[in-house]
This record gives structure tokens, sequence and C-alpha cells, in this order.
DNA sequence: GTGAAAGCGCTAACAT
DNA sequence: ATGTTAGCGCTTTCAC
């Protein structure tokens, strides 16, 4: 009948509805935007997996747009996207530009922020328990016999960082010799570097560093490899996030895991569920986190079989064979 | 006059014109995709920032997609893509779904391929040259002594890794005494370690392995790790891609460097071009790759600082300070 | 230079 | 059940 004719003149047109009328009427793309501060950190590829993963189980569309945390670069996304006619965002990284977000997209229901819990709480969010982790790991410094800790922190518009100071401040706050060091930073690795470098210059005793994730942790892990220091004996070294480079036995890190996939699907499935509903409630999930442990804290002191100096170029022959 | 009225206008309702209404009509919508065969591999993260950032600057946003090797995948975006109204198409990992994604975009001037290059050289392309980098590599270990080496190579459909698997062939068939040992996985860490386990367990007198890439990598120096062997030592071992990580002294990878950001560079305002123009060509550009020798072929035999067995748990007290 | 009208491909609300 | 129509917000054309 009708059906099959249609069908077949679909075929033979090679019909494909378009979305762009569509969208234009309905107003719907199935479009989401998910905002990172710096896509070549890995915790935010993982994320993103998980993301897009759920979200084109419903149909929907990722879109993943770099902040580098500046409120600019958010702007110039989200009022493109807007125009595009993005249906809603998850943001992964707020900070400065939350007040931004909120006013370009006017509408609450539309926005959920994860990782960096949002100032205000008339929004969704789904985060990791930033102080718990950072208490976790802190006392677990402190029973190994660590007293001088550093704590290479975030910057202070990313409410993760600074839940992550708090938490190590309480843990050290309960043990009276425990002497903490502290220092603001940003998210990248040369800011690792660039601190621990600092500290072991400034002979200041430290025993252990907390690095506010693991991509810092790589910067200051870099420093003791090429300063010819032992981890754990001489400094240990821990992160947070449980990227898969710092459960790699290469890099050992120890570190407080996010649990990265379930924020990502939880994030989907609370945007959708308050873009689909007239009645919008803010909800706050708080998922707890892991600690791991690895070499970098709790190594037995034997030493690893690479090399420590890097070279790069003037290679030369002969060696001997015995595999 | 009326122009200022225009935009006090604009100001005071929120006017923002709309890109959906614009596409309709105009018939494009300045949106790009980027297909990746997986994003959680830090190579494509790289690729995708420098993508995203030039195709900014022409006003063009960019959608990155998993396709996760599979046609299935690859069709599922693409189609759902184009009914948004998709412009363009930078691939970065063509392998079975190359008929696929030409036939389903019909029109060879709106897709670029890059990394891999495609069997159809009637469609664009920016890639590295594989087959000379793969030489130089293994010219490298040669020189360094080296003469039993392993080739973890890439599945057969990816076309750089059979193009460095080629130079690979290549180099080890210029010396007499050479042993080749070659192997096809995929471009995953637990490839690495999957194969690198087998020719250890086979005992087959290796003294080297070359990985498909620093993933691949990774995955392969896990397993010398975990067994306590030096590294280069007992088994020298090299990448590719030149990724952040393997630059990094904490994994020290000799591997062949890709100009990454050069790529996506290239590949963005190729495409660009194409769309522009009635007139089209196809355009294949090869660009150099370079060895960046590290610990991995290079190290002196020091003994790394940090322990080698990983734990999970149980931590206890007491410890001295010694910064 | 300013204004009016047609139409992009679809959906939703009618009319038959 | 099937057919018709208005209109989403813009661009393009053609008339004033």
């Amino acid at each position: 009948m009708t059906r099959t004719k249609v069908q077949a003149a679909i075929e033979t047109l090679r019909y494909r509805p378009s979305s762009i009328a569509r969208a234009l009427v309905s107003g719907e793309t199935r479009l989401l935007a998910l905002l990172v501060s710096d896509i070549t950190n890995p915790f935010y590829p993982q994320l993103a997996k998980s993301i897009e993963q759920e979200a084109a189980k419903a149909g929907y569309t990722v879109v993943i747009c770099n902040t580098g945390d500046r409120i600019a670069e958010t702007q110039r996304h989200l009022t493109r996207l807007l125009g595009q006619g993005l249906d809603g965002v998850i943001h992964a990284a707020v900070g400065r530009d939350e007040a931004c977000v909120l006013s370009i997209l006017g509408d609450h229901r539309r926005v959920i922020f994860i990782n960096r819990p949002p100032v205000d709480d008339s929004v969704s969010c789904v985060v990791s328990d930033n102080f718990g982790g950072a208490v976790d790991l802190t006392r677990h410094l402190l029973s190994r016999g660590h007293r001088r800790i550093g704590f290479i922190g975030g910057p202070s518009f990313a409410r993760n960082a600074t839940d992550r100071l708090r938490g190590f401040k309480q843990a050290m706050s309960e043990v009276t010799d425990a002497v903490p060091f502290m220092v603001t930073a940003e998210f990248s690795k040369n800011s690792g570097t660039r601190v621990l470098k600092k500290w072991l210059d400034d002979d200041c005793g430290l025993t252990a560093v907390i690095a506010i994730n693991d991509q810092v942790a790589l910067g200051a892990m870099e420093v003791l490899i090429r300063r010819n220091l032992r981890m754990p004996a001489d400094v240990a070294l821990a992160g947070f996030d449980g990227t898969a480079i710092a459960a790699s036995p290469v890099m050992g890190l120890t570190s407080v895991d996010q649990h990265i996939d379930e924020i990502g699907r939880r994030a989907v499935l609370l945007l959708l569920k308050q873009l689909g509903s007239e009645r919008f409630v803010a909800t706050r999930q708080v998922l707890p986190t892991k600690l791991l442990l690895r070499h970098s804290t709790e190594g037995d002191g034997r030493p690893r079989t690479r090399p420590a100096r890097a070279k790069t170029g003037g290679a030369r022959a002969t060696r001997d064979v015995e595999p």
C-alpha cells in the first residue's frame, strides 16, 4: 500500500530527513555541548567517551569544546552553539565563567556542571567528594609517617581544587606535628614541574607531595626523575583523578580515583531528564572517591630499571645482545 | 540613523541570529566532523586541539566522533551529522570504512583523510611519511647493534600501520644478519602488553621492540617494568607518534614524531579551500617525521629510582625524613 | 537605499 | 485515513 510506495521512493530518491528543518520548527536539535578546560588532559577524553556513548544511546550528538579556562572562549563557543540550536550543556570545568554560562543559556535546566562544583546551587551538578578524597589521601600519607607534606593546588576559581585543599588542611590539622606546604598553581604538567623544582631548590624538607591532579603529578614526577630522587624513599607523590596513565606501572601514581564513567553517564541522564520535564528542581549528586595506592607512595625502595637521563640525538652503535 | 537603531534593538531584544534558519536556506552550517578511532589515545586530543583552533578561526565548529574502527559507528555518526547539515569531514582514522565514508558523503571535496592514508587517491589527504619514519627508526636500532628486532604492528586496514611495517622490513633487509619479528595487533595499550608478554615467554631473543604507536609502546613498557627488565639494556623500546607522554622522562620513549599540530592545521585549511572552490583536484600532502631519541633506546644503563611492584592496599606507617 | 515576497524542508493543526 | 496549509527565521530577489 502507501507505506511501501513511500519506502520505495525514500530509497530511490536517497531521501534523508533534514534535522535542520526539523530543528527550525521544533526548536530542538539533539545537540549537546561538553565544555572542558583542556582536552589534552587525559581526564577529559575519558569523560568525553562515556558522555558521548550515553548521549548516542538517546540519539544526541556531543560537541566537545576547549575553554582553556578563559571566559571569552566559553562565551564564544556558547553563543555560536546556541545559534546552531544547542539543546544543553555539560560543563566539566566551570570556573570564572560560571555566571557567564548561566546568563548566556538563560535556562538553568539546560546545563549540568560536573567535575567542578558550581557556586550557584540552583543548578544541577554531578561531582566527586573532593573534600573526602583529599582527607583520605592525606591521612594515608600521614599514616605512613609523613609530616612535611606539600600540596600543589589548583586555581582558586576551581571549586574541586579548593575542596581538595580544604580536605588536605583538615587532615593535616588532625596531627599535631604535621607541617603543610601549600601553593596555588594551574592544572597543567608545567605547573607541577615548576612548583616541585622550587620546593626542592628551597630545600624545605618535604617528604611527600600531593598534586591537584594526575597531570600536575606527572610534571612533578619528571622533576624527581631528572634529579635522581627516589620515590617514595626521598619524596612520595600522589595525584587526583585516577587517569589511565597514573594507573600504569610506568607512572605508578597513587591517586584519588574519580568514577569518571559514572560521572559522565549520570550527567547525560540527568541533563536529558531535565530537558524533557516541565518542572525543574536542581539536583546535586556527589559521588564517593576511591584511594588507589601505587608505587609513588607505596614503593618498597627497590630501584627501577630504566636509566635516568634523556638524550635527544647523537646515537652511536655497538652494544651487546642478551635478552 | 537606521544602523544604530537596529543595533539598539539587537541589544534590547537579545537577538541572536539563528544558524539553523540560515543553514536551511544557505545549505551550509559551518560544522565539521573529526572522526577518530579512540579519543582516549592521547594522539587524537592533540590533533583535535589544533584542528579545533584552526577551524574556530574561520568560524567553524568541530564535532569529534569516535568510530572505534567500526564501520557501523562511522555510518551512524555520518548519517546523523549529515542530517544535521555537516559541511565537511576530517577523518583521522580511515580503515574499513573508507568506501562507506565516501559513499555517504557522495562528494570527495568534502572530506580529508589524515594520519592514515586512504586507498582511493581521488580524495585529499595529509599524512606523515610513515615509511620513511619507520626506516629511520629501524636503521637507528640496527646502528646501535640490535639485530633481533620485534615489530608490534597495527591492523592491516590501517595504511599508516602497513606503511610503517614496510619501512621496518625495508631497513631490516638492508642488514644481512638482521632478524625481524612481526605481529599484527591493534592500536591499543593492551595489544602491546599482550604481544610483548608472548614474545618474552617464547624467549625468542629480542633485544629491541618497535611498537606501532606510543600507546602500544606503553603497554609493552608495562611488561618490561613488571618483569624487572632493564631498558634498553635488556630490551630497547620505541614507538610512533611523538605524543606528550612518550616525551616525558617518566616514559622516556624513543618515538617517531609526527608534526601533529601541522597536520591538523593543514587539514583544516585544505578542507576549507576545497569547500570554497568549484574546481576540485585531490591533494596529497606528505609531511616528514622526526626521530626523537630517548631513554628507552638511549639509556646509559643506570637504574631508575622508583620501585618496581605496585600494591593496592595495606599501607603502614613508620619512615624517616630526609629530603 | 528601503521594503515586500518567495521559499529552504519540515511539523502541526486543521479540513476533507 | 488522506490532503492542505501556515509558518519556524533566515536569505535572496525583485520592485519601489
